[in-house]
DNA sequence: TTTTGAGTTGTTCGA
DNA sequence: GTCGAACAACTCAAA
């Protein structure tokens, strides 16, 4: 059978909202016929693991973005919801097209989702391409001398620079992208329901973030000319402005971590100062800790469920609704936990440091469970990603491949005054603390009556007590660790 | 097959 | 206040 090259291409977008450095838009736009592209939100009892409500709020901006630029080049977005397969098949049937592209995805319940469509549009005599458009080294590109998957960083790290080579990246398409004769039907940007109404909890969102790929853009040069300098050695400090800021843009693929990667490789080789190129050196292996999450991703699945090290499924977690709840609403008593927690919430986003603070606190302090922190962070993340989330949740609680090693229990007392000295952060987001001296100001309970007077805090009341007590609760978790240690010997 | 070196992000204690 | 050692061996990866 001939292929009709005249006849359309679906483009399926997923986690690639972008243009640039699109290898299955590109090889729609090469195919020569009309190109199609669409977006389906997938629901229904076949579903994937629903977006959290943060990540549907940046995904509507995303779409929308996604789709003026398709429209700036003649095209536009289709839009539509529900199972995949039956949607793309009467997309295929209305629209006569004969070939469907996109760019692979890792999670072992998408993977199946798409290998089922692949095997039924192939079925049909249509032709399925999928391309790699989302990692720098695909989980099967590097293994390791045994020809095992990695379970260590480090000599994962190694192992994918190595397979990298010269990355490059492919330019958006150029000049109008051929339209169907005519649009298939399509829902509305509204339809798909993913902003929130009533109520509109979304304002910290809007005021902190742009999504799209313009924007992801902007954040990756705004980055490298204004904080990189000061990223190696400020990128722990929670009210510092040093990070980069990407995590979003990267998580729905407005950016390409090729992207990123040729970038931050070109400021490490023209770099003029030592500093510099250490700093471009060390994002560079953070973008590595991302690829290494989707490795154990699609080795050890499902990494959001099971324990990467066996022995943790006998940890003696301690379910508790309270202290769970005190943790997500930022009322743990421990201004740094509290901070983080609310800076999450109202901004969608928290910085680094303060992730592993909390969430050293909810699986050690709290001894809750790791898989309710996820899924609290699953939720509330703009950045919420299928790999990073549970790796990085594993990693902290002890649980994961090239854990933390189980000792490492974090003060929080002693990281709110290493890594904010002067309490910037705490005030910003526990204001009832803010007329507190620095001195107390990540230890309120160790103030005398009369400074707390005069910030006007009234512990237990406008402030909570801390929940536990942090040396009691360190001690309470290396004995548990220690348990499951001696049941796995 | 065996051996060897190495391992993101910390805290506490005692000198 | 500062510093080094202890924390517990263990697993992974590569020679």
């Amino acid at each position: 059978m001939t292929r009709d090259t005249r006849s359309p291409t679906i483009i399926w977008f997923r986690d690639d909202l972008r243009l640039a450095d699109n290898p299955a838009l590109l090889a729609a736009v090469d195919a020569g016929g009309p190109v199609i592209p669409v977006f389906i939100n997938e629901t229904g009892p076949d579903s994937l693991r629903g977006l959290g409500g943060a990540a549907r709020w940046w995904l509507h901006g995303s779409l929308d973005a996604l789709d003026g630029s398709l429209r700036a080049l003649g095209s536009r977005l289709v839009m539509a919801r529900g199972d995949a397969l039956p949607v793309l098949r009467a997309l295929a049937n209305a629209t006569g097209a004969d070939e469907i592209v996109w760019n692979r995805r890792y999670h072992p319940d998408a993977r199946e989702v798409d290998a089922r469509i692949k095997s039924s549009f192939e079925a049909d005599g249509r032709k399925v391409t999928s391309f790699n458009g989302a990692l720098l080294v695909e989980p099967w590109e590097v293994s390791t001398g045994e020809g095992s998957f990695y379970r260590v960083y480090s000599p994962f790290a190694r192992s994918a620079r190595q397979a990298l080579g010269a990355v490059r990246t492919r330019p958006a398409p150029t000049g109008r992208i051929p339209s169907p004769a005519q649009w298939p039907d399509s829902l509305s940007l509204a339809d798909l329901k993913l902003r929130p109404t009533t109520p509109d909890w979304a304002g910290g969102l809007r005021e902190t973030w742009t999504p799209g790929e313009t924007a992801a853009g902007e954040t990756l040069r705004n980055f490298i000319d204004e904080r990189l300098s000061r990223y190696k050695t400020k990128r722990d400090f929670a009210a510092v402005d040093a990070t980069s800021r990407l995590s979003p843009h990267l998580r729905f693929g407005e950016i390409s971590p090729r992207a990123v990667w040729t970038a931050l490789s070109r400021v490490a080789e023209d770099a003029s100062g030592a500093a510099e190129r250490q700093a471009a050196e060390k994002f560079l292996s953070e973008l590595l800790w991302r690829e290494f999450s989707y490795h154990l991703l699609y080795h050890l699945p499902p990494l959001e469920q099971a324990n990467v090290q066996d022995k943790f499924d006998a940890f003696p977690w301690r379910q508790s609704d309270d202290r769970r709840a005190a943790w997500e609403t930022g009322a743990t008593g421990y201004p740094i936990v509290d901070a983080g927690m609310r800076q999450l919430w109202q901004t969608g986003w928290m910085h680094n440091r303060i992730r592993m603070v909390v969430a050293s606190f909810l699986t050690k302090d709290l001894l809750v469970d790791w898989r309710d922190g996820e899924a609290w962070f699953w939720d509330t993340l703009v950045d919420a990603d299928a790999a990073n989330n549970p790796a990085s949740w594993q990693w902290v609680s002890g649980s994961g491949a090239d854990a933390a090693p189980y000792f490492r229990v974090f003060n929080p007392v002693l990281q709110g005054k290493k890594f904010d000295p002067d309490g910037a952060f705490v005030r910003a987001y526990v204001p009832e603390l803010a007329a507190l001296p620095e001195k107390y100001l990540h230890e309120p309970w160790t103030a005398p009556a009369d400074v707390l007077e005069e910030a006007g805090v009234r512990l237990g009341e406008t402030y909570p007590e801390p929940i536990v007590d942090h040396a009691a609760a360190r001690k309470r978790a290396l004995e548990a660790y220690q348990k499951i240690k001696e049941q796995a010997a």
